[in-house]
DNA sequence: GGTAAACCCCAAATCTTTTAAGGTTTTTCT
DNA sequence: AGAAAAACCTTAAAAGATTTGGGGTTTACC
């Protein structure tokens, strides 16, 4: 603690999780510089899964976090790794309900996006190319005032799916997801639990519902990222 | 026209449709005096359906508008009128895809919220108790730039729609609305297509789905509302 | 040009939803 | 409190969807 703050100071706690130290850096560096009303802001940081629910753990019987800040991807995706930011979130959420949760994510992919809203349905969502220091000002006020923030490009993502009338059970958006990587349709059994007959036609049933019917697998690709599945 | 404007500028038009002759006017006037890059903020405003749908008619064949802002209920509820700001809203889709639309609704609840949402699509949703002179001036910038704009109460919604596990077809969700209005159980028949038999299925899956077994409409009801259904 | 993958069609089995008919419980009104 | 209406439940048959296996044809790729 540098300098005591003033009395009439309230103090907003941080805790920004990122894996690459530098950005970490910025962070900090622009988070404690915002003015509003009249708090005094602190930012706590961490660089890694460990790291970051320790610090997580220790707030629960001191003070609590007012926010938490979460990259989604917390190390170098190609060593295997068991944890990400979703699952430090969903911890968070358990341990310390009170304190706000934003994702920050590199991808703006609208599967993940999803998939995060409803897992851990976080006070807020930033992809990473919207953030700046203004972004970052405006996600901090609104998250503490009348949360959600979700950043330009995450609205984006929202927007599609909001105006969609589509809807589709697990199974129909594994079998997008795993076309969308690269999955060949005959080693889609080994991810989803249907017989390949079954999962032909879901494809064909998925292929008229997003009216690509009699195109290839990448034409019903390409839809489904257009409304906002993948 | 006034006055002449500088030759650098754009001009902004703006095309505001309310049915209160007062609320048009307080529009018109923060609209106007918003500071925006280089334009120049036109206004043109229109009290009923009928005015509205001129104006947009007459738009197609000279300058289209940049932004339609419109009301969702554009006539006093009580008396029957066939049209509302939804309909006038699919109406500009068609005619002018390049106008921005925005909904303005002084009903925050989600029914109404996702209903339009999926059937505008619109690039901004305001609820009425959010819109002040410094919300009007973000949601132009906004829509202008890169659209969408919500505001606050309507993020609410849509986050709790987001965040939902749950899909509903067309006869539920029919079901829990007509359930929230009122409509008696015996009477859903004359407003859904479905036999009185089915409708009571449907009613229990409904409160499992929901986690209200054995409960009576009002839980059901209230579990939907929280979670964004209606 | 041959092979693997993707795609298509059919029919049986299974699972889900709808429907009608009859009953019990709860609510509402007098 | 008692009658009537509405809500709710159960059952069993019918209709509709989905799954599955076994066959085949077409397309893509080396």
């Amino acid at each position: 603690m540098e300098h005591l703050t003033e009395n009439s100071m309230k103090t907003l706690r941080i805790l920004a999780v990122d894996d690459h130290e530098m950005t970490m850096l910025g962070y900090k560096f622009i988070l404690e510089r915002i003015v509003f009303d009249d708090h005094n802001i602190l930012v706590d940081t961490a660089t890694s899964y460990e790291m970051g629910k320790e610090k997580i753990e220790e707030s629960v019987h001191s003070f609590k976090y007012d926010i938490i800040f979460l990259d989604v991807q917390l190390f170098p995706p190609n060593e295997e790794q068991p944890h990400n930011g979703e699952d430090l979130g969903v911890l968070a959420r358990e341990l310390v309900p009170e304190s706000k949760i934003v994702f920050m994510s590199s991808f703006s992919d609208n599967y993940r996006i999803n998939s995060i809203l409803q897992s851990v349905d976080p006070d807020g969502y930033m992809v990473k190319t919207d953030i700046d220091p203004k972004s970052l000002e405006e996600a901090v006020k609104t998250v503490v005032y009348q949360p959600p923030y979700y950043s330009s490009k995450a609205l984006g993502a929202i927007r599609k799916k909001m105006s969609n009338d589509i809807t589709l059970d697990e199974n129909d958006k594994k079998i997008l997801y795993h076309l969308s990587i690269g999955t060949k349709t005959k080693d889609l059994e080994k991810h989803i639990d249907l017989s390949s007959s079954s999962i032909e036609n879901r494809k064909r049933h998925l292929k008229s519902l997003f009216g690509t019917e009699k195109e290839n697998d990448l034409a019903l690709i390409l839809a489904a990222k257009n409304r906002g599945f993948i």
